[in-house]
DNA sequence: TGATTGGATGTAGCAACGCTGAAATCTGGG
DNA sequence: CCCAGATTTCAGCGTTGCTACATCCAATCA
């Protein structure tokens, strides 16, 4: 009878292109992958892999098998599914895929409670570019994406998924102590004009909302140092070389020598988690979104 | 990942009604069949066996996920045909169910010829009878059923199955060299009134063809001496003690003092092959019946 | 009640499987 | 022509999953 984990690796060589993709994805080495996929060929006796230059391509009799590999994953799914739903409590796997500052500043503590209160659940986290962590949920690599918007640029919800709000991430301006902003109690955005800025990278949300919001204040903004962790920006910050706009989620304690300024009206990324429709009725989503939303809380009115 | 055999297992359970059943009917032992569903429950940590007298029954969730193992297995059958028929020469395994006497007079070599054609096709066979034969192949036990009917009870097609006939096997009475009959040409139904009969024990097909026949003259048969065997009814009718009716198929030659009469019109049963539904695409099904039919004309025609 | 049978489950051991890591192979590009 | 990227092959090793045997439990019979 056809196995089940070898038809999942040539389903995953299907849908992400290459051996060594499908093995990163299914946590295994290429070679795990690739002798699957022999055994499976000899099974079958049919040849299903063909080295294309340097990557292989699925045959056609391989390609329809990835598709009933499908089907049937899709079907294991379902049944997990309503098994946990049966049981009511969470168990099983859950990957959470994130963006940086949600893994410090909000997941340690959900995920532990989470793991606390249901041991039956084994947890597992990975980071991820909010525009990506919607892509590796449809493509089952992770159970649930937390991921951002910004006022500016709100999230769609994607096709196949659900989504709901966990809360709103508040940002500040960061200047040196011996800046002129220091010593306000709030500042505009019109006051922002002529500054220095250390942003992300081009690519990531945070630098594209940069752009954009000051660009609606009439100017270009000068990004002279574009570094993507918050905390060596701050660094950079200290070091009296710019401003930055930084969330306070997982900022933690500032530096010495850089002071958090509000800017009104304030800056907000929205944060939500989705995950796919199919999976909505596990108990294990539905608790993670739950002590999320309550971790939430628990920091804001702290 | 909810593992596929394991599933199975656990349907077999629920389809074969007890531990030990399904394992008879998967070919392991009840021990391997218990530890795989005890596995089943830990991973999904969901009681699914409970003891219930001697037995066990399936809890709620078991019947659920056992239902689920079914459409997956399906999807599995499925995909393995289609792998077969695309590459257009029989494969995989094919058990076949048949009665006794086709075990003998004609599988062997349809058989025989099956398996050196196709060295990817891995034959089996079970002796099973006619009537019990379908319902093996609709649980999967067996993927081809040969089975047969009598003129007077013609087998009718059961539900996701089709047939096809193989051939006639036509029948002669049996009689002891000394018998008056011994020296006839042939017979009529009218001269076995007051015969004693040597014939199968009730339940089986030629019991009642026997019965039913014999009735139809206006008389009820002495049916004297009941065993299953052809072999064992010819040695009570070279020793004298009755008449048998006999089918020529698997009847190898006849023992010192025993003749065959023809009766007229002959008694014939037809033998079919029956295979689901689903399976018909398969080239390792088409190919056996093919070369059973084969086989049946050179054994007539020779 | 005790003995017995039919069934499921637990244990020990062994063969087979499936993974990893390193080496070999192959392809395309500098 | 060599190198970098990718897959495949190979050896080794831990784990799995089977069988055989023993044990346990429930129903039946004496």
């Amino acid at each position: 009878m056809l196995d089940l984990s070898r038809l999942r690796a040539l389903h995953a060589v299907a849908v992400h292109g290459s051996v060594g993709a499908a093995a990163a994805a299914l946590g295994y080495t290429p070679s795990a992958v690739s002798q699957q996929i022999a055994k499976l060929e000899r099974e079958t006796r049919t040849p299903l892999l063909e080295r294309r230059g340097r990557g292989v391509t699925l045959t056609d009799a391989a390609q329809h098998l990835a598709a009933t590999a499908e089907q049937l994953l899709a079907l294991v799914e379902e049944a997990e599914t309503t098994l946990e739903e049966r049981r009511g409590r969470p168990m099983g796997r859950l990957t959470v895929a994130c963006f940086a500052t949600a893994a410090r500043g909000l997941l340690p503590a959900a995920l532990a409670a989470l793991a606390a209160e249901h041991p039956a659940l084994d947890t597992r986290m990975l980071e991820a570019d909010p525009h990506l962590s919607p892509g590796l949920v449809t493509r089952g690599v992770a159970d649930l994406a937390v991921a951002h918007d910004w006022d500016i640029a709100p999230l769609p919800t994607p096709e196949g998924m659900e989504l709901a709000a966990i809360g709103d991430d508040l940002c500040d301006i960061c200047v040196p102590a011996g800046h002129p902003f220091a010593r306000r109690a709030g500042l505009v955005r019109a006051d922002l004009v002529g500054e220095r800025w250390i942003c992300q990278p081009p690519g990531s949300t945070c630098h594209d909302w940069l752009v954009r919001t000051l660009r609606t204040s009439g100017h270009e903004p000068d990004l002279a140092y574009q570094v993507a962790e918050y905390a060596s920006q701050l660094a950079l910050v200290a070091a009296g070389l710019g401003i930055a706009l930084v969330p306070r989620l997982g900022r933690g304690p500032l530096p010495a020598g850089v002071v958090a300024v509000p800017l009104e009206p304030v800056p907000v990324r929205r944060v939500y988690a989705l995950w796919r429709t199919g999976a909505a009725r596990r108990p294990a989503i539905r608790e993670a979104v739950r002590l999320m939303q309550r971790e939430w809380k628990e920091r804001a009115g702290g």
